[in-house]
DNA sequence: ATATACCCTATCGGACTAGTAGGATAATAA
DNA sequence: TTATTATCCTACTAGTCCGATAGGGTATAT
C-alpha cells in the first residue's frame, strides 16, 4: 500500500509544478487546494526539502518552492525519499539491499527472483515518469 | 512491503509444487525445510486451502497438497490471497475499487495516473509466472 | 513591534504484523 | 477401543508503523 504520506507528498510536488513561476507557495495553501491536513502536510514538506527537492521561505509571502526543473525529477527519486525501498523485499532492493535470516541460498529462492522482476517492472515506470508528465 | 505470511505462502506453495508425487506433505515437514515457524504456517496454509489452493488430509500420513496443477496456478492468485489488492491504492484496485476521500476528480489525480501504471506493470509479472515457473 | 510562516520535537490512538497458546476435531494404527 | 498423529480453530499479545495533533521556537517582512 501506498502511505499517505507519498500520495499527499506527490500531490504537492504536483502542484507546485503546475505554478507558472517559481515563487513561494505556503503550506496553508496547497493544504486547502489539496485536502491534506496541514500539519501533516508541514512535515512532508519539510522531508522534501531536506531531501533536496525544495527550498523555503519563512515570513510573509514565505512558502516551498521546487528547486530543479520539473523534468529533472524523476518519481524514483521522490518514491524513495517518501516511500523508502522501491523494491518490496530488502534481498531485491538495489539501494537498501539486506540479506534475509530464513533464506540460504538467494539464488534458489522463488520469491527472489519473482520480486527482481516486479521491482524492475515497477523501477521502469518510476525512472519513466518525471514530476512534469504528472503535471500535464 | 511483502509480509512475511506472503513471502512463506509462497515459498511452501513453491515447496510442494516441486513434490513429484501428489501426496500430502505435513506442515512440519515443510516449516524445517523452509525454516518457518510451525505455528505461523500453520495458518498461511489454512488460508490457501480456504480459497482453495490446496487440500489437506488428517491423521498419519496426512498433510497438505496442490489440488490444481501448478501451472495453472497464476500469481495473481496467490498475491491476491496473502497479501490482498496488487494495487499500491484502492483508487486503482481491479478487484477491491474505492474511491479516495479527498480526490474531486481521479482522472485529473497525478498520483491516480501514475499507480495504474505501476499496477499493470506488476499485474504483467503476476498474471505472468505461474508456480510452476516458479519451482523450476 | 508584530504578524506571518516555516522549523522542530514530542506524543498518541488505532491498526496491522508476526507470531504464540491451547485446545477441538478427524484420521490412522495398534 | 485407545493412542497417536496431524489438521482445524479461536483467542491473545508484544512490537511496530501510520496518520495525525500539540505546542512551541525561529526567521522574515511590513
Amino acid at each position: 500500500m501506498l502511505s499517505k504520506k507519498t500520495k499527499y507528498g506527490i500531490k504537492a510536488l504536483t502542484y507546485l509544478a503546475k505554478q507558472e513561476s517559481r515563487n513561494p507557495v505556503s503550506i496553508a495553501t496547497i493544504s486547502k487546494s489539496e485536502n491534506i491536513s496541514i500539519k501533516f502536510l508541514e512535515s512532508i514538506l519539510l522531508t522534501l526539502k531536506k531531501n533536496g527537492l525544495l527550498g523555503s521561505k519563512k515570513g510573509i509571502g514565505g512558502g516551498y518552492y521546487l528547486i530543479k526543473n520539473p523534468k529533472d525529477i524523476p518519481m524514483t527519486t521522490v518514491m524513495r525519499i517518501l516511500e523508502g525501498p522501491i523494491a518490496m523485499m530488502p534481498c531485491v532492493s538495489l539501494n537498501y539491499y539486506e540479506k534475509c535470516d530464513d533464506c540460504p541460498d538467494e539464488v534458489k529462492c522463488a520469491v527472489h527472483r519473482l520480486m527482481i522482476q516486479v521491482r524492475d517492472s515497477s523501477l521502469k515506470v518510476f525512472r519513466n515518469t518525471t514530476l512534469e508528465d504528472l503535471s500535464n
